[in-house]
DNA sequence: ACCTGAACACCGTTCAAGT
DNA sequence: ACCTGAACACCGTTCAAGT
């Protein structure tokens, strides 16, 4: 990749993480490509598809999910605490800008979605952290990891569609803690 | 209302109903108009937005809610069969067309929302089941109908965007109802 | 009072011309 | 090899002109 390549990459990247935050991963492209300094067939020309910046911007994302993974595996307390801890800590991570609950809860079970990968590393977390539970047989029989994402994808989309705050949320994690939990 | 008001009007609703169902409810809205044999013009006076349009959708809409809660109510067998029936038919009820699950979720909280009064009626159609199950003490203590209809919004919002069939649905919305059941 | 359709704004996407 | 920016398509929205 030559120089000024990679420089523009990374100046599309950086702005397109401000512009998601402020203006939801809707925003306009072309606004992303003014504030880089770039044109608009240079956006297009390193991310063909809205889903190709999502993925680049994820990239940094992807070590924090493991380490969040890791703390809410540490967790002193009852089984019930652990998993509503980490049930938070999953809303908190996929969303980091609005319709990304959406977005992500929807690539999940699809294969064709460059996000997938992304997707992956989310849900392997989540399922070390289920698998933990299953093993101190806290967990009904039939639990599906999967379908654990989905359910608090779910919360998390409404929450961030309604712009709901997190008191609002917790209680919603609840029921679905306690309907996976003997 | 003058007679071609009344017919172009009427012609809209109708053209938007099918428009909505074979697109979602993010379909063009000169689509509508052209089917509809009107200028973009006339749709913007009779609907200034487009949740005024699904508004007038939604009208036969809420007779079919009463209905189909009143039927939920009369089954017979366990508190659990009634409750989770009636999230089957929920979903069923908001997911009518694409998009239609997070657009009347979200409304719901809404006051400025044009659809308030219908999901008011939604609302309230979920309050009887579970006002009735509350009198047979088998809900938890703190159980809010709110969060229930985002519950279960949320997972219809899920099944929606995911494009999941109902056998994927169904084991979410065990585990809500269990979550909320004693 | 209501309708029409041209006109404008905005945005995604492509591509010929440049370096 | 990469960038630029004009050009096109599409869609929502407005409004002057018409009936």
């Amino acid at each position: 990749m030559r120089a000024d390549a990679r420089r523009n990459y990374d100046r599309i990247v950086e702005v397109a993480r401000e512009v998601f935050r402020e203006q939801g991963y809707d925003a306009s492209l072309d606004e992303v490509a003014k504030r880089a300094g770039v044109g608009p067939g240079t956006l297009y020309r390193h991310f063909p598809k809205r889903e190709n910046l999502l993925d680049a911007i994820m990239q940094s994302w992807v070590a924090k999910v493991s380490e969040t993974a890791d703390k809410a595996l540490a967790h002193e307390g009852s089984d019930r605490e652990l998993l509503l801890n980490w049930f938070q800590e999953y809303v908190g991570l996929i969303s980091q800008h609005r319709g990304g609950p959406a977005k992500i809860t929807s690539a999940m079970g699809d294969p064709a979605s460059p996000i997938m990968t992304k997707c992956q590393v989310l849900a392997q977390a989540n399922e070390r952290v289920i698998d933990r539970l299953r093993e101190d047989g806290c967990l009904r029989a039939d639990v599906d990891t999967l379908q654990v994402c989905r359910l608090v994808g779910g919360v998390a989309t409404v929450a961030d569609q309604g712009e709901l705050d997190p008191e609002a949320v917790r209680p919603m994690l609840e029921v679905v803690a306690d309907g996976l939990l003997k």
